[in-house]
DNA sequence: CGTTAGCACTCTCTGGCAGCGAGTGCTAAC
DNA sequence: GTTAGCACTCGCTGCCAGAGAGTGCTAACG
């Protein structure tokens, strides 16, 4: 069934109105302030019709209307506006990303603040993931005769070390030798990924126990916890403000979730890694402890390669217009900054 | 005033249902369920007493008595019993912690994890300060013409790294002969308090301007942003569970707080650094947020030297003695484990 | 003189009830 | 097709009474 042009105009003033208020919203409201043209009698034989189809609902007889999940999709895809971000807050979005850019977790992190103080919604940005992380270089440090430092370097750039202590001292020399030969035959392999036979030549080349083990672990860094580790949660109180959540229950059930941090980054990993922003509201998330919540998500690059996820988590009664320009301008923000500072290595 | 046996028994029977019911303790069920001996009408006798001394308190005219921040004072400090954790909890404390041992950040996250399990409150674990590491050693790496990697050991363990792009090439026996200078010079200094000469002898020796600047960002982790990285908070929600906490803004003030860290940071940082457990009481807390909170901490130490504090967070009406020993053998696992990581390096 | 029973009193909490306000759906007229 | 009018529904608020818990005081007791 496809609305003709009156049904839209109210549908949309119904969700504005709603997103604003957070109140139903009757008949009258809607001819005073949006619909001056119509009396409140028509309306209420439009907003029937759209609640039969399912756009609207009513949280019990005597009250106004609210929008239903499939509401806010129609909305969301075909009604709303996409205003743009003022561009001074681009601007300003752009430097206090990048005046962070020591590095990259750093820069991460601060953009998942910023995006939460920009929308007032809670902000979530999941780094470039362990395993997906592209092997750069190896090197085997001699800290002395005893203590090796093993560290790897991968774009987009992060760098891990480990420190490893040996049986038997090790000649500076050969940890050179080592360092070389893996990094030759690492390079470029996603370091979540490395085959088993690949594996067995390194460890042809490593020769040493202790190192082998501890390359090893290095590369179990893709399991779970540390995974969560890679998630950067911010906002998280500002749930709160929203009057959907005054109920203690209900709000509770979602900081737990915001706690604990794993089904976060189940739902992230999940989203599509399409450019662009995805939006996924209320049921639509089949998580049930996120059913009032909605989800407007986008991805981010490095080197033309998507690596990470981020967006923001409000009630289904949010402010999308808002909410997409905001991600959109940090994902394309923190793209940016890593691509400059993948560039950087010469 | 020094209170006699009776009234002691009295005050203890009540802090303890308290504790337990989080109701308003009343004569009758003193009488029936702690002091088989006394009449209700004696007991409240002897609670006006204990009111008017300052240790006990009413709601309101018809309900029973509550503790008053004084009462829980003197609860902690004379009445309570200081019941040892079962064996086999702290064995099982000892391993869990250890078990994550591969670097200090992970034991250290995982301690304020298992305080948070352990006692049902908000624990809050404060890491080794950056700017009080001690350097153990500096090294410069070559990882291709143009971009160095420098690495600093700490004592406790701690590995800090960083990639410098540098404007001409260095050869790696350049490298070699800084890295060795600058380890002799810092090594056993912490690492915030260099003192402005050395600083000037340091500059002699690396000669480059990007090295230096980036030795001096490395330095400036004292900063405070960074220094709240370095806080472990965990099992934040569990404060929700409280009764106490049912009322939403109060809710919603705490939860703020420790969202933000920076007040924590301020406080974990401003408790006494002496050995065994400190308890700080409601209005103790100078902070209003937290006047009907109570803190238990305790201090870590590594090498003989406090490093770290943690603890928990809870109503007044908190089980101060289960959180104490909990806080006591998290605090001493944790000190144990520095230790051997420690002494781990040959 | 300390202890206890009895009693009047206070205060909170709960449930029922009425009145209100907002908003609807329906009908009939425009 | 649109609108005015009207009866109806439902949640919210405030009020009131009764129950329940607990107190302080007084007077009697050992």
């Amino acid at each position: 069934m496809t609305l003709d042009e009156r049904k839209m105009q109210i549908l949309r003033a119904i969700v504005t109105d709603y997103i604003n208020t957070a109140e139903p919203v009757g008949s009258r409201t809607l001819a005073r302030k949006y619909l001056l043209g119509i009396s409140p009698a028509t309306i209420r034989n439009e907003m029937a019709d759209l609640e039969e189809i399912g756009y609207l609902q009513q949280p019990h007889t005597s009250a106004g209307r609210i929008p239903s999940d499939k509401g806010y999709r129609f909305y969301v895809d075909v009604l709303m506006d996409h205003h743009l971000l003022p561009l001074e807050t681009a601007v300003t979005i752009r430097e206090t990303i990048r005046s962070r850019q020591r590095e990259i977790e750093e820069a991460i992190h601060h953009a998942s603040y910023v995006l939460s103080y920009l929308t007032n919604y809670t902000a979530v940005v999941l780094g470039p993931m362990p395993h997906e992380r592209i092997c750069e270089q190896i090197r085997l440090v001699s800290l002395d005769p005893c203590n090796v430092l093993l560290v790897l370097i991968t774009v987009p750039r992060f760098i891990e070390n480990q420190l490893v202590e040996v049986a038997e001292p090790v000649a500076p020399g050969e940890l050179e030798k080592i360092s070389m030969a893996l990094t030759e035959k690492l390079q470029g392999i996603a370091w979540g990924v490395i085959p088993q036979d690949l594996i067995r030549e390194i460890r042809e080349i490593i020769r040493r126990q202790e190192l082998m083990e501890a390359l090893l672990q290095m590369l179990g860094v893709s399991a779970r916890e540390d995974r969560v580790d890679n998630l950067y949660l911010e906002g998280t109180t500002r749930i709160l403000d929203q009057p959907e959540f005054k109920d203690l229950e209900k709000a509770r059930a979602v900081l737990g979730i915001f706690e604990g941090k794993q089904m976060l980054l189940e739902i992230l990993e999940g989203v599509a890694r399409e450019p662009g922003v995805a939006v996924s509201i209320g049921q639509e998330n089949r998580r049930d402890e996120f059913k009032d919540c909605s989800f407007v998500t986008a991805s981010y690059e490095s080197g033309g390669r998507v690596v990470g996820t981020l967006g923001v988590i409000g009630p289904t009664r949010m402010d999308y217009s808002r909410a997409i320009s905001a991600v959109e301008c940090v994902a394309d923000t923190l793209s940016e900054l890593l691509d400059v500072l993948g560039k950087r290595k010469k």
